[in-house]
DNA sequence: TGGCAGGGTCATA
DNA sequence: TATGACCCTGCC
């Protein structure tokens, strides 16, 4: 049997905000379809990634103390396969804004515009589709979500989805032509990129640099650069899947688990 | 109660 | 490459 940690990987991980726990079990509308963490079929497997080998990355870093610190602390962490149409929804309203209001984001835009469905006499929302949010207006955007200036990258990159934009193609196109080709659309810039890459298009070599996990490779791993030259340093020292870890070395410094010392 | 910071992006210089 | 504006709110 997989190891899951539902409650870590689906609600306290930040890698995705709109699973809810009903009677206990965690549960959220995916790709139109309810979802809920004792799911086993093709669909949830993948989703939650329960085919992977997690204590493969063990291996893969022995002898580096706060990899391994992290990684044992934190098993049952998965890196969740989203469609990445909802990853990319998700971490455009993230830009510069903190976990719980990013929650709140998240689940406003899906109350008021995506499709209901029951799931144990609760309501639960998906996603809307691309054109539904390509044909909004931003000031109607702003008002009803109170979302800012991040209404605007919304509808505009919705409006390229509508269009034709080759999203799920990026899963089979080489990590730096796919990142580039994300940056295209309004609100990606490398960051978002890269958590769309690594949370929805099934590459583990994206290693999304935020403020956490600027200052901890600086405080943990000695390594002061610019975030852009942080992903290059990120994949010497960890690997090929340095994305999958750094899933919990940003879980382990947001909450504390390892402390940082510099904060500045 | 006030002020800061938040899983950033973009335009400008 | 560096700096500031940008919407709003959770948290100290």
């Amino acid at each position: 049997m997989s190891c899951f940690n539902a409650e870590l990987t689906l609600y306290e991980s930040a890698q995705v905000f709109h699973f809810r726990k009903i009677d206990g079990i965690y549960a959220a509308v995916v790709n139109g379809r309810i979802l809920t963490e004792a799911d086993e079929d093709a669909f949830a497997r993948h989703y939650f990634d329960l085919d992977r080998d997690y204590q493969s990355l063990l291996k893969e870093c022995a002898g580096n103390e706060t990899v391994e610190k992290a990684l044992k602390a934190l098993p049952g962490m998965r890196v969740l396969n989203q469609p990445a149409w909802e990853a990319l929804v998700a971490f455009i309203l993230s830009a510069n804004n903190n976990v719980s209001r990013i929650r709140s984001l998240v689940n406003e835009l899906l109350t008021t515009y995506g499709k209901k469905y029951d799931y144990c006499g609760e309501a639960l929302y998906g996603f809307p589709e691309p054109a539904v949010l390509a044909n909004l207006s931003e000031s109607e955007l702003r008002s009803r979500v109170r979302c800012g200036y991040r209404a605007k990258y919304l509808i505009e990159t919705a409006k390229m989805i509508a269009d034709g934009f080759p999203l799920e193609e990026l899963w089979a196109t080489p990590y730096e032509i796919a990142r580039k080709t994300l940056m295209q659309l309004p609100g990606v810039g490398g960051k978002v990129a890269d958590c769309v890459l690594l949370f929805g298009l099934g590459h583990t070599c994206a290693f999304p640099v935020d403020v956490w996990v600027a200052r901890l490779m600086e405080d943990w791993f000695h390594i002061s650069v610019s975030r852009e030259k942080m992903r290059d340093e990120a994949r010497k020292l960890l690997g090929e899947n340095c994305g999958l870890i750094q899933q919990s070395l940003f879980h382990a410094a947001r909450t504390g688990l390892i402390e940082i010392q510099k904060k500045g």
